[in-house]
DNA sequence: TGTACTGTTAAGGCTTTGCTAAGGATCGAG
DNA sequence: CTCGATCCTTAGCAAAGCCTTAACAGTACA
């Protein structure tokens, strides 16, 4: 299947972890420290990460900003219930998803599996159509009759996701989470301000829009034109 | 399948990885001397060394480089857990990848199977066009208009990457595990400057590039000027 | 008609990228 | 073994581009 390293002090959980997902076909290694656990992600190349971040002896944080700083490794957070703050920058400092202990085994499984689907799958992926606009994820590039847009990091990643959930409105609070990676922080005036450079790149406004339509109160979708 | 050479010291760990190895098909010679492997790739010709760098009778190292200079075949080396700065060593010297002991055996498998695709799909024949330019491979040697580019080895190698991913964007961490052999640690920044260097010799800039895209916040992808 | 929500624009700070230069390592020639 | 050339990495600064915040205008709905 995929490696693991999972890297958690508490010798109960990192076991209990460990044996989950090695039952699942997984390769698993584990660490107890922080500086043990750099080294063994270093060395194993796994394909997922799991670090708790309350270790003894580094600040998980800390841990965290010095795997991304080697690797791109999908890296799923632990922390303990109340220390929620710690979730929020955590993501933003690269996490790909967050565990709250004590959690069960199910949860752990579920997690494991969407940041696995998620790596192995983000890269690739058909282009997708929606009338006569086309956004290619492999290339990054949207193009609108066949003219390529000129669309900023957030703008692609943005249209991408709508794109991704043709017809289906997405709150701008999903957005925050699923585009800017903040699940609880973060202005939703700041989709408003992606939506109008968007919608302004696609040649529309918000009074005549083909694509992007406000459903007030809720949200926001993309639709085939009419 | 494909011939493997087992080149390691002890036993147990020798029949173990033959034996894997042989059950997956593939046809298994083994030495657990340096001198006797050596003499044992030349003989057999394989597809894939896998090396032990802690020989008792000459410096792995030694090897490896003997072993280079006689031969491309990947070699996968295999090192004691502790010793990773000779895997940084050995990766510089032409390993292909590399184990830590006590491995498992679907780690053995996993690596020898990453490391034969990747070996048999190195070869590709036919050089890549895009537009006006050529790279071709076999010949290491790539053409612009017809004119034959002075390329140093990471130029080359970068080049040719990119080019057998045209239009795909890839990240500069991407670029430092595939054409580096650095899947973790290296800079980013040594990516730019070779980078830089590329565009030069193709006779462009970052602001005016043909070949060479930058995707900001993401990576670079070469395509087909318009 | 008021209120809450949405649209748009502008500005500042911050991150990412481009490029040059210097130091050190490696390799080959002699 | 030594010298020289080539190449790679690192450091640092300059420039470009992007994101967020803030402020204000517009719009739907009660």
């Amino acid at each position: 299947m995929a490696a693991v390293v999972i890297i958690e002090d508490e010798q109960r959980i990192r076991e209990l972890a460990a044996k989950a997902l090695a039952a699942r076909g997984h390769e698993v290694h584990t660490s107890a420290t922080a500086m043990d656990g750099l080294q063994t992600v270093i060395r194993s190349s796994p394909d997922l990460v799991i670090l708790d971040l309350g270790l003894p002896d580094l600040d998980g944080m800390e841990l965290l900003k010095m795997i991304r700083a080697v690797s791109d490794v999908p890296v799923i957070v632990a922390t303990a219930r109340g220390e929620e703050p710690d979730i929020v920058l955590s993501l933003n400092a690269g996490a790909d998803d967050h565990l709250v202990k004590p959690f069960s085994v199910e949860q752990l499984e579920a997690r494991v599996r969407a940041v696995l689907r998620r790596a192995s799958v983000a890269p690739r992926g058909s282009p997708v159509t929606i009338g006569a606009l086309v956004i290619d994820g492999a290339a990054r590039e949207a193009s609108l009759d066949g003219e390529v847009l000129e669309l900023s990091p957030k703008e692609f990643d943005l249209l991408r996701y709508l794109a991704e959930h043709t017809g289906e409105v997405i709150t701008k609070r999903r957005l925050l989470a699923e585009v800017w990676r903040q699940p609880y922080g973060g202005s939703e005036k700041t989709v408003d301000v992606h939506l109008s450079w968007l919608r302004r790149k696609l040649g529309e406004s918000a009074a005549d829009s083909r694509y992007l339509q406000t459903v007030r109160g809720v949200g926001i979708k993309i639709v085939e034109p009419a």
